[in-house]
DNA sequence: GATACAACTTATCTTTAAGTAGCTTAGGTA
DNA sequence: TACCTAAGCTACTTAAAGATAAGTTGTATC
């Protein structure tokens, strides 16, 4: 998003990551993991909307990504631990901001 | 995303925003209408990839948001200006936020 | 032998978002 | 008379995202 002029801008570093924030519970799992490390029964459980599947198909997008960390201890049953990179800490200002303008949107909007 | 803790968290401010973050072309289009007051014209050839029919609606939802001004000049042909909001202008921290974050992400990217 | 556990798959269905094409309006110009 | 303009609208189609429900795995316990 440097440039104003261009008419196409596939050069635009936003189009690049903007999947990230357009999945609907992306910023949630971030959330929760910017918070502490989960395994993914625990994410399940604070989040009973989201079925396994999605929850699984989020957190691979996420890890595909870079943003959060897949720990996979070979045991029966599995056991799988979900953790934010660096990356995915740099991510939070996003989450941020955006909570921020929330705040200021709700308050408004009385 | 206030609340760590409850099952459901409905109230969660953020999510009655999010729908603004989860259009495809929104942040493109706060990002001019950002820089300047544009006419449907205008910002229809800064977006080429866009048809005239998803930008209108597009326009409408971030309206009813309240997040850009649509002025309408009793003209033939029509004449219409799009600007910013106050509102609109709060949203601006996310997607500067954003922004910073992508490309912090596409240089690690390498 | 049946049932339970965690962390998934797989397959199918529904919903939502986005894209495509053609129509409209009212006055001005060729 | 026909055509052009700007900013739409309408109807339709396609693609992407998300939801639902059931099945899988290999131990371990009842």
């Amino acid at each position: 998003m440097k440039e104003p002029n261009p008419e196409v801008f596939a050069d635009c570093p936003v189009a690049g990551v903007q999947k990230i924030v357009r999945g609907k519970w992306n910023m949630v799992i971030m959330y929760f993991l910017h918070q502490q490390t989960l395994r993914f029964g625990e994410l399940s459980r604070k989040m009973p909307m989201v079925t396994q599947a999605q929850l699984t198909k989020d957190l691979r997008m996420l890890e595909s990504y870079g943003l959060i960390n897949r720990k996979v201890y070979p045991q029966v049953p599995p056991k799988v631990e979900y953790s934010t990179t660096a990356m995915g800490e740099q991510f939070m200002p996003v989450l941020t901001a955006l909570e921020r303008f929330a705040t200021v949107y709700e308050a408004q909007a009385n």
